[in-house]
RNA sequence: CGGGAUGUAGCGCAGUUGGUAGCGCGCUUCGUUCGGGACGAAGAGGUCGAGAGUUCAAAUCUCUCCAUCCCGACCA
């Protein structure tokens, strides 16, 4: 419950430390008995909650339904798509024992749920009549990572996962491009962490997909982090799995599919991205507590009359759409409070004393920039709400320009191989599109690709590494 | 799965050549405080990660486990 602000680790020193040290103390998580685990403390889970109201808001606008599946999956069904048990039988967890019995089919806890849903729409589909298919599951998966992170890479974690059906391709590659759209503006405009959005290469795309796009946002220590990410899926699983349906026309054809999820991580990417020395700092969007009232008590001052204050102040703000809370505590004393909330980066703290009441002013105070403000107490609204809009702006924009300055050209392997071990960060260059030279680049400076741009134009060029004939400027980093 | 480190009060740690456990913070109670980590007084809190061995005696020495964290390969 309490911390000692000494013991905060500095993020300008040493990056994991400090994010580890600061979920934990702002109390967004813990770690939890079994290794690679963790609870998500209700504070973080409200975080979560913000994101899965505004995801659902987006969905019901397509016509996306929620609905859920099991959690078991019968190992038989996931050998169905032969890329995509290879892409995922290393990081299975089997239930082998189950009811004191040996089973006969092992139970795989699933580490995504396309095997499972798409056996299910093969009994549903039939018909063109029965198409789309538009079901959205919010849900946790496992995966046993050999490494994990809190938020980044648990061994489970939670997320949301669309899988739809449709009748054409074009309707499908919509659907997927509506999806890439929806996660750039919960990462952007809510998040505020920005991202470049584009194609995976054959060697980074998802277990069975046919094209998969990213979401790719950069985080201080010049990593990339993949944010979300959606997948064309082609014909590939409805063939395996059976989902046919009879068309308009009368003859019989395979349903075209697409997948797309946004997990727990995006939320740790925003700790990483946001933070500074004295803790996390939630972008007023998806803060759970926007504003804080501190009421400043004195000895000889009347502390009815500021606490009655702080509750009108409290109404006002709740009124006009603000999450507010007051911190009326006795203990412990007031700094040692100010530094709990700017800790769990709650944006703004608005402090009220004798003085205040006297002025009828109120004192606001930004989490992201410190900077401090006296505001006439009527004018409350209008400069509470200007504010929170002015830090969500800033938010975005100081990633963006980090992020932007971090984006660089690499015409030669050399410079690429500098900019791998000196700044990091995303670098733009030509790439053959051969898997052995991808891999190759990989292994002697970290990098991958992260995604061929939306939107890329045919250029000339020559790759940065085997220096053959290249199409496309790729966008390379060391992934998290 | 390789490499490194660490397990002693809630947290951070100390504990010498083996002698039966201590410090700081936090916690509880009372009082005075409160505009950036207040103060006084009185308290509570431990199978020293687990097991085995050596010894009159083990937190300390030996062995075997276990757990967690960090660094690499795999990944949202």
């Amino acid at each position: 419950m309490q911390f000692e602000k000494k013991e905060l680790k500095k993020k300008s020193e040493n990056l994991s430390d400090w994010y580890t040290d600061v979920i934990l103390k702002a109390e967004l998580a813990d770690y939890a008995p079994v290794k690679g685990t963790m609870v998500i403390r209700p504070y973080g889970y409200a975080l979560w909650e913000k994101v899965q109201e505004i995801f659902n808001g987006m969905m019901r606008t397509r016509g996306v339904e929620n609905a859920y599946f099991p959690l078991f999956i019968p190992h038989s069904l996931l050998e169905k798509e032969k890329e995509h048990v290879e892409g995922f039988s290393p990081e299975l967890a089997l239930v082998t024992i189950a009811g004191g019995e040996k089973l006969k089919d092992p139970l795989v806890i699933r580490p995504t749920s396309e095997t499972i849903m798409y056996a299910m729409y093969a009994k549903w589909v039939h018909s063109w009549r029965d198409l789309p298919v538009l079901i959205n599951q919010w849900c946790n998966v496992v995966r046993w990572e050999k490494r994990t992170y809190l938020f980044l890479r648990t061994t489970e974690f939670l997320w949301q996962e669309g899988h739809t059906v449709h009748a054409t391709e074009e309707e499908a590659i919509d659907m997927v491009m509506t999806a890439q759209d929806w996660y750039r503006q919960i990462l952007e405009d809510y998040l505020a962490i920005p991202v470049y959005q584009g194609t995976k290469s054959s060697t980074e795309k998802f277990a069975g997909a046919k094209t998969t796009y990213s979401n790719e946002a950069l985080m201080p220590d010049g990593k990339a982090l993949q944010s979300a990410t959606s997948h064309n899926l082609g014909q590939n699983f409805s063939k395996v799995f059976d989902i046919t349906f009879q068309t308009k026309e009368g003859k019989m054809d395979h349903g075209w599919q697409t997948s797309w999820g946004l997990s727990t991580r995006a939320l740790g990417g925003l700790f990483l991205i946001h933070g500074d020395d004295n803790g996390v700092i939630l972008p007023p969007k998806i803060a759970p507590i926007q504003l804080v009232i501190m009421p400043i008590k004195k000895k000889d001052g009347d502390a009815k009359v500021l606490l009655a204050r702080c509750e009108e102040i409290r109404e006002t703000l709740t009124n006009s759409g603000v999450r507010v809370k007051v911190d009326g505590r006795e203990e412990p004393s007031v700094g040692r409070r100010f530094n709990e909330w700017e800790v769990k980066g709650v944006p703004i703290r608005l402090e009220i004393g004798p003085r205040e009441l006297e002025a009828d002013t109120i004192v606001l105070v930004r989490r992201d920039t410190g900077e401090k403000v006296t505001a006439p107490r009527k004018e409350i609204i209008t400069s509470v709400q200007k504010l929170l809009e002015d830090i969500q702006t800033s938010l975005f924009e100081k990633a963006k320009k980090f992020r932007d300055d971090n984006t660089r050209d690499a015409v030669s392997y050399d410079e690429f191989k500098k900019i791998m071990s000196t700044t990091r960060g995303f670098i733009r260059a030509f790439w053959c599109e051969d898997a052995a030279c991808e891999a190759a680049i990989k292994e002697e400076t970290k990098a991958s690709t992260r995604l061929l741009p939306m939107n890329a134009k045919k250029e000339t060029g020559v790759c940065v590494h085997c220096g053959k004939g290249a199409v496309h400027c790729w966008l390379f980093a060391q992934s998290y």
